[in-house]
DNA sequence: TCTGGGGTCCTAGGACCC
DNA sequence: TCTGGGGTCCTAGGACCC
């Protein structure tokens, strides 16, 4: 009963709109975006609504749209550009409201709480969207996110769904149980084998049961499916981030260490320069590895010491390797700095400080020697170096 | 001649500490 | 000769989303 608006601004396929608003050849007609298949990532990642009509459905491999749909047009995607655009999506945004929290590169939530007309609002901004960015949208109108998210997703492309708490019988629960935002294929098989096979089921099965079958979760579901959501909308969101990774599907699947070193020593590169752009070290670092049959494996260590460097990612991924790597086929690898610290905050200089001081407080040259030692190779951290001793 | 690349959150077990 | 219980940290993996 809190009474408030939301907005959930959904980008109608948004890397094909953005290609189409670029490049007036490509309008209206059959598009996909899709990574090159002769490196082995022919998968189509958006498709034009005219190419979802000929039966092309990302994600999908593209030899199989091609299949659907012999006219295809078929684009590499554009990264950099997809993100100008929605930088310019979400300053408009925020002109709107300053309540604005960014989900991903395409979507967002807008509390518009207390907007006299949030009808009239959001055909406006969808009107501008349209004219000052050239990008068609759908936009969600309902009291929390959960449903302001279901909304949006209603009427696509460029529609506008008010969806209010009353009408959930009419509108949310007739809905398949895999159209349920959190309701995946696992959980929809799950749900579907005890027999919950729409959302208003879901809505209407007991809470404890749905607790047995899917822990916590379950209960989750089972809010939201009854309209209950009090996550606000949060503008630093997108801020927070706890993790920065790169991997790479390889051209052919790799067989030793030599095979993939390249690739590991790119992709600790491509880290460093986001950390650096974000101003952060990393505490800790992860190892992917994908197989040849698609299973994927990851391994993961806090560092004696923050860092971002791409020589120094590159040598801890190289132990993770050594400890991880199967000797199976490999398919795709990938570095992620985890837990990431701001330049600066304390680490360094304040354990050093630390260290000294108890290598004071020991006051035996063979521990201060250790320390150093220990310390040079960097595998002191945290003041932990004695616990358990003092 | 399948299946990209970027993430988040949650759970669970073992180590370790008190 | 018998070993509790709570808390935190670390790691692996599952599930999901765009």
């Amino acid at each position: 009963m809190s009474g408030r608006v939301l907005f959930h601004v959904d980008m109608n396929s948004y890397y094909a709109s953005v290609e189409a608003a670029d490049d007036p050849s490509v309008r209206g007609r059959p598009l996909v975006i899709a990574g090159s298949a002769k490196k082995r990532k022919g998968i189509v990642v958006t498709a034009s609504y005219e190419a979802r009509r000929a039966g092309v459905k990302p994600p999908q491999p593209l030899w199989e749209a091609k299949k659907a749909c012999p006219n295809l047009l078929v684009r590499e995607p554009r990264f950099d550009r997809y993100r100008e655009k929605s930088e310019a999506l979400f300053d408009y945004l925020r002109s709107c409201s300053p309540l604005v929290e960014k989900v991903s590169i395409d979507e967002g939530y807008v509390d518009v709480t207390g907007h006299e007309a949030p009808y009239t609002l959001a055909v406006q901004m969808q009107q501008d969207i349209k004219e000052q960015l050239g990008l068609p949208c759908s936009i969600g109108i309902a009291p929390n996110k959960f449903l302001a998210k279901m909304a949006s997703d209603m009427k696509k492309p460029e529609g506008i769904t008010v969806l209010r708490r009353r009408e959930l019988h009419l509108h949310l629960w007739p809905l398949e149980i895999e159209e349920m935002h959190g309701v995946g294929a696992k959980t929809g098989e799950k749900l579907r084998s005890a027999g919950i096979d729409t959302i208003g089921l879901l809505a209407q099965t007991e809470s404890e049961v749905l607790r047995q079958l899917l822990g916590s979760n379950g209960l989750k579901l089972h809010e939201r499916a009854n309209g209950k959501d009090d996550r606000p909308v949060d503008p630093d969101a997108a801020d927070e981030f706890k993790s920065i990774g790169h991997s790479r599907t390889l051209p052919e699947d790799a067989v030793s260490w030599q095979d993939v070193a390249e690739t590991m020593h790119y992709m600790a590169g491509l880290v460093e320069d986001r950390c650096r752009k974000k101003n952060v070290y990393a505490e800790g670092i992860q190892l992917t590895i994908r197989y040849r049959s698609f299973q994927t494996i990851q391994r993961s260590k806090r560092l004696q010491k923050p860092l971002r460097e791409q020589s120094a990612l590159f040598e801890a991924a190289k132990e993770l390797w050594e400890e991880a790597w199967s000797g199976e086929p490999v398919r795709l690898v990938g570095i992620t700095a985890i837990d990431p610290v701001e330049q600066g905050t304390a680490y360094e200089q304040l354990n050093l400080f630390d260290w000294e001081k108890d290598a004071e407080k020991w006051k035996t040259d063979a521990l201060i020697q250790r320390i150093n030692e220990d310390y040079g190779r960097g595998s002191l951290q945290k003041g932990r170096y004695f616990r358990g001793r003092d």
